[in-house]
RNA sequence: CGGGGCGUAGCGCAGUUUGGUAGCGCGCCUGCUUCGGGAGCAGGAGGCCGGAGGUUCAAAUCCUCUCGCCCCGACCA
């Protein structure tokens, strides 16, 4: 809390001034701020629900939203922490454009290879503009104008800034949205030993981060998609409104997004021996399940084949038949961006029959992927290439001009862990916090980023980045953080600690009894919220739970004759009686020994 | 970009099938009473029925076109 500081406009006076006080605590009949009663229609989880029934944020368009005090408060308070671990690891703090030349964004060629997402215009004097959705090329032409020794080298920049993404989807409240406030820090390396050593720490920053936002998310290994680069981590809230799959091992701790996870699936069939291809009939079979119930065997003794189109090429993936194809490990495996199913109209030209097709014998000039989950068994049922016909006994690479196998299969529950010899794989949804990326030289390539090294010879600069969206953040928090009256909130990022609920209904005496104790825990340097409206107790209650600051102090007729004022903890059931003289002391104590730092 | 749903008062919704003066609950305003889990009574304000065309004596309602929002998929650090 301290060390926060606002800027607020003061109406008497009209001037701006800081006002340390205003920061502390606010009177909730002032409070900018709304609440519905009823839970909002458009809103699906459970963290765009309460943004909104609590006023915190009001939406603009798909995916704009505008945040309201209370929003902003828990978000300063994210960004404070955020700060700090940054700060801990040697960052420092810049701030970026969001408005662009797209002359920087071509010469790193993601003019050309990023899709609608990147918010493109023309300026007045038509020069060719975008808008940021993330800042490498920025922060690498500034890096390329500022290095000119390994002197200067390590060092690490961040920012908390704007991104504009026209997503073709946003949802979620804050969970997925077209601009968003990211937290992005950039380092930048004489060498990899350099970048190696120093990923870590970021790692463990992050780790810090989230934990002192309340969270605990599941680093995992991740595809560098986009961004480029040798190898990167996400960090992933487990919660069930995530857009994520995240893939677990049970027992060695290997974790990884499903995008990208590794699989080794059961063997379930294993023959002695490889026996000779044998021709069957199997008229108007042309699914696996079909194929394989007709000829009696399990899906996973059939080699399914999918064809892909990479950048007008024709591929035959070759998987078995229990197992679904991973695009994203097969264009990474294809090198190549643009990968879709293939059309009718390719498999034709390539003479290849859908329902029957077949690796074996296949023309020369279409190319073999097979998965490694065809490695650990043999004898499969695979298309004959004409209509109505399968092929029994299919062996690789007897069969198939194939040499190696490689892992382009979706990971499934119950899999077996790819890294150890007994785990077993879970799925959970999740959401992406956060990911770091070993960039390695894919900007400082594309723009040249050089710098003498200590014999005067001209060297590459290496780097690495690392992101965390904060909107994200806010709502994963809620997400995990609630129970059906409301949020939750850890203090650590609380709007307010101490939610003071009057219910003096006009007894003056009492008034000014509270309006004591609202004195007093702004004194103790506790930021308060006071409900000094004339509503009844039910709708004060119901909007504390609601708000769910971390603790609520109540003063009424009751806690008076019960021996002072009542405190609870939104976390738990239970209430206490502090003595009005002591009521400051005991609310320090519970909030101290109760929440995080 | 494909599939589905929805646009009527600040919020939640009915009314649309079968055209005929725009409704309900909550919230809001005024007054009185009430005051520990979304108070009561009385009075009141508030809507070009998303927009534009059309059909009709008459359109929230029927037709055409648009714009917006939500969900699923494609896509995506």
């Amino acid at each position: 809390m301290s060390g926060f500081r606002m800027h607020r406009y003061d109406r008497l006076s009209g001037h701006f001034s800081w006002f340390f006080g205003r920061w502390l605590a606010m009177r909730l009949s002032q409070l900018f701020c709304s609440t519905y009663r009823e839970d909002p229609a458009e809103a699906q989880t459970i963290s765009h629900k309460l943004l909104l029934k609590s006023g915190m944020i009001r939406p603009l368009g798909t995916g704009i939203y505008t945040y309201l005090p209370l929003a902003l408060r828990s978000i300063h308070k994210i960004m404070a922490i955020i700060r700090e671990e940054m700060n801990r690891i040697d960052g420092q703090e810049i701030l970026m454009p969001v408005l662009n030349p797209a002359e920087l964004w071509m010469e790193t060629g993601r003019y050309q290879s990023i899709g609608n997402e990147l918010v493109r215009f023309v300026d007045r004097a038509k020069r060719p503009m975008v808008l940021a959705m993330t800042h490498e090329e920025v922060v690498t032409d500034l890096a390329r104008r500022e290095i000119k020794s390994h002197r200067q080298l390590p060092f690490m920049t961040y920012q908390i800034q704007t991104k504009i993404r026209d997503e073709p989807r946003s949802r979620g409240g804050l969970l997925r949205v077209r601009e968003f406030h990211m937290k992005d820090a950039y380092s930048f390396h004489a060498d990899y030993p350099s970048l190696d050593a120093y990923y870590p720490r970021v790692y463990q920053a992050y780790q810090e981060i989230f934990r002192r936002c309340g969270l605990d998310p599941v680093p995992v290994e991740a595809d560098t998609g986009m961004m480029g680069g040798t190898g990167s981590h996400e960090f992933m809230a487990l919660v069930e409104s995530g857009e994520d799959t995240v893939v677990r091992c049970n027992q060695c701790g290997y974790a990884a997004n499903s995008e990208n996870a590794m699989i080794r699936p059961p063997i379930v069939h294993k023959d002695a021996d490889e026996l000779p291809m044998e021709e069957v009939a199997t008229p108007g079979k042309e699914s696996i399940d079909d194929v394989a119930a007709f000829l009696g065997v399990s899906p996973s003794q059939t080699m399914k084949a999918v064809f892909y189109n990479a950048e007008g090429r024709l591929v035959f993936v070759a998987i078995r038949g229990d197992i679904e194809v991973n695009e994203i490990k097969l264009a990474n495996t294809l090198k190549t961006a643009d990968l879709a199913l293939a059309d009718a109209a390719l498999l034709e030209k390539h003479g290849i029959v859908a329902g029957y097709a077949s690796p074996v014998n296949l023309p020369n000039d279409v190319t073999i992927v097979a998965d490694r989950s065809l490695e650990w068994g043999n004898n499969y049922v695979a298309g004959a290439n004409k209509p109505g016909y399968h092929v029994k006994h299919v062996n690789i690479p007897r069969d198939v001009p194939v040499n190696n196998f490689v892992d382009i299969g979706t990971a499934r529950e119950g899999d077996a862990c790819p890294r150890c010899e007994t785990g077993i794989l879970t799925l959970a949804r999740g959401i992406e916090l956060g990911h770091i990326f070993k960039l390695g030289t894919k900007y400082t390539d594309a723009m040249n980023v050089d710098y003498l090294d200590d014999s005067g010879e001209r060297k590459r600069v290496i780097m690495g980045c690392y992101g965390i969206g904060i909107g994200r953040l806010l709502s994963t928090i809620i997400e995990v953080h609630h129970d059906d009256k409301g949020m939750i909130w850890p203090r650590s990022v609380a709007p307010f600690d101490v939610h003071l609920v009057s219910l003096a209904a006009g007894a003056q005496e009492m008034e000014a009894e509270t309006e004591k104790v609202y004195g007093e825990l702004q004194a103790a340097g506790l930021s308060v919220l006071f409900d000094d409206r004339d509503e009844s107790p039910g709708v004060k209650f119901n909007d504390a739970d609601l708000y769910g600051l971390p603790l609520r102090v109540t003063l009424s007729k009751r806690s008076l004759k019960n021996g002072g004022v009542e405190l609870k903890l939104r976390s738990s059931k239970d209430v206490e009686i502090a003595p009005l003289n002591k009521a400051v002391g005991f609310v320090k104590a519970i909030l101290e020994s109760t929440n995080l730092v």
